[in-house]
DNA sequence: CTGAAAGCGCTAACAC
DNA sequence: GTGTTAGCGCTTTCAG
């Protein structure tokens, strides 16, 4: 069943189903009626691959994301492909599970595809494969890698609003030691944090006490090797900030564990602010990072390489902010609990 | 940059690019070494609306999801689309969020890119829809629908296996008044599940208390209202099975806020076995329903069309079984607590 | 306002 | 072992 099959049922040319379809302006009410009905009464869809064959657009995008168990991913996802579906496009998705030649294979079959874009999430990124996107001509929207190129956007996660934030709402509470679990260590967007956090301690007057800057992997259990550690030392900090929310809630577990109490004894802040945070007890303070607005940034990236596909990338921004609940408090006033 | 673009760098016709490409073992292997350079060097990507459009494949299946936010649907998209990449074959996602206008449209759209078959995991289905699909001759697998025909499949979750065990080992450890909190009313997944639990409960001899059945949305806030409505009546149960785990974490909240311990006071039970049940507290006994093989048995259930698109569907089936951690243990003496 | 026809890139007969 | 070619279904000039 195709177009040449509806226009011989409702006598007209092919062309006209098209128009008719494609909702062109100048087809007669009366014919264009008749071939919706014909349409409808066939329950004829048309083929999509042909039209892409044709344009060279798929209205499709590809998604690409490191983890889709850590949930601010899953959120992300729901904003990002409502986004796209609004759009009438559609979303074609991938996990990479950190490893690289999954992340090769990837973006082959989606450049098979002919994807008009890719939003890439994942952070292990090696050069050669975005060649060959670029190569291509498929335009690449990064997160926090903070290159920019033809055919190359990138967003920056703005850490340091909400970072900031964070450490001066902690230094009114007369927080002085605060430790930071970071991610992955290698990670650019690992890095950034990392960063936004030392900044912001040294812009509250503090000073940066090496032993307290852990690294995690972005996971519970990476927060609780750190938080461990972090007891192991002669001095504790008051207040951890983590690198996400899942690090955050590792480190909570094991100072419940050890009967520590949060806020009492530590006051714990996440970042990211999924939903997960709200569920766990005490709610979790977290700096947040709106998957909806990151959702939107990235489609507008992508969007605006639909003219001009090899046009030059801009770099984005996605701001954070804090938002306090109940795994914060008042520093407790001795060195250990 | 086509075919014809690399057959003629290669000194070679398009059909000889295309038999290299495809492994067709009837080609001189050194002239397909020279082609593989040339694509190597010019980095050529075949363009698979051409091949999809001659074909009538795209190798390309659509997911369809009711919500990505529940973290069983994650965990089962990472196992389907790890095994769809393992064939080279990709995955269209969309979420419906329970709403059958984003379903009919979504469904639209995956039939205009040919997809060989679609996952259909949301329960509010419309006959409408399935229509046009097996109209069209798109195979589709729903789950827990009991409903099969021509390029039809379902898989039906097999509750009774888990769910008899979590009753007898709750009889065993003494419980006799045990209280369900079921999923969405009225879809046919919350039914068969209540189903099988009053079966369970009548199997090891006990009265199935009318009060003691009630529903939730397979939501955190669903549970928790539930059970703040059990705790209301003048006979407590001193086990709660639920229809999945979010509900029973719901449950868990509302029983720690009034300050009841688990599972000194009351042993719960939950459904899926997610991963959130372990970083919980206490970790949740749960009926496991295996994303995996879920994930598998979908991707064959849609393969076992590739031959016929429109040949009879199967019934296949997905066991449960009892995994015990901490939130379960001997009933409580007393009526109330 | 409508139709005829070329061509998007690939594959699979079929011919050599 | 390799090349030629028709055609998958759609869109879009160009004619009328």
């Amino acid at each position: 069943m195709d177009m040449r099959d509806i226009a011989r049922i409702a006598g007209v040319s092919s062309a006209t189903v098209s128009r008719v379809i494609n909702g062109s302006n100048s087809v007669n009410p009366a014919t264009a009626e008749k071939v919706r009905r014909v349409i409808e009464e066939t329950k004829f869809v048309p083929n999509g691959s042909a039209t892409t064959l044709k344009y060279g657009r798929s209205s499709t995008y590809g998604l690409i994301i490191p983890d889709i168990t850590n949930p601010f991913f899953p959120e992300f996802i729901r904003s990002f492909e409502a986004i796209l579906a609004k759009n009438r496009q559609d979303m074609l998705m991938a996990t990479t599970d950190h490893q690289s030649t999954n992340l090769q294979q990837t973006i082959q079959r989606m450049m098979i595809r002919q994807v008009d874009g890719i939003a890439l999430l994942a952070s292990e990124i090696e050069t050669e494969p975005i060649e060959a996107l670029l190569h291509n001509r498929i335009p690449l929207v990064t997160m926090d890698r903070r290159v920019v190129g033809p055919g190359l956007s990138d967003i920056s996660i703005h850490n340091g609003s909400g970072m900031n934030a964070a450490l001066q709402y902690l230094h009114g509470l007369g927080h002085r030691r605060i430790a930071y679990i970071g991610g992955s260590p290698g990670l650019t967007i690992s890095d950034h944090r990392k960063r936004a956090f030392v900044k912001a301690v040294q812009s509250v007057g503090l000073p940066v006490e090496p032993a307290f800057l852990r690294s995690g992997n972005y996971r519970i259990r990476g927060g609780e090797t750190a938080m461990t550690e972090i007891l192991d030392l002669e001095t504790w900090p008051t207040a951890i900030l983590a690198a996400n929310d899942l690090t955050a809630i590792g480190a909570l577990r094991v100072l419940h564990n050890r009967g520590l109490a949060v806020p009492k004894d530590f006051s714990i802040i996440g970042f990211d602010d999924i939903e997960l945070t709200d569920i766990i007890s005490p709610p979790l303070t977290s700096v947040r990072l709106s998957r909806q607005t990151l959702a939107e940034t990235f489609v507008t990236a992508l969007a605006s390489f639909a003219g001009e596909r090899h046009g030059m990338g801009k770099e984005f921004s996605v701001k954070t902010s804090l938002v306090v609940k109940g795994s914060t408090g008042p520093a407790r006033k001795k060195t250990r609990s």
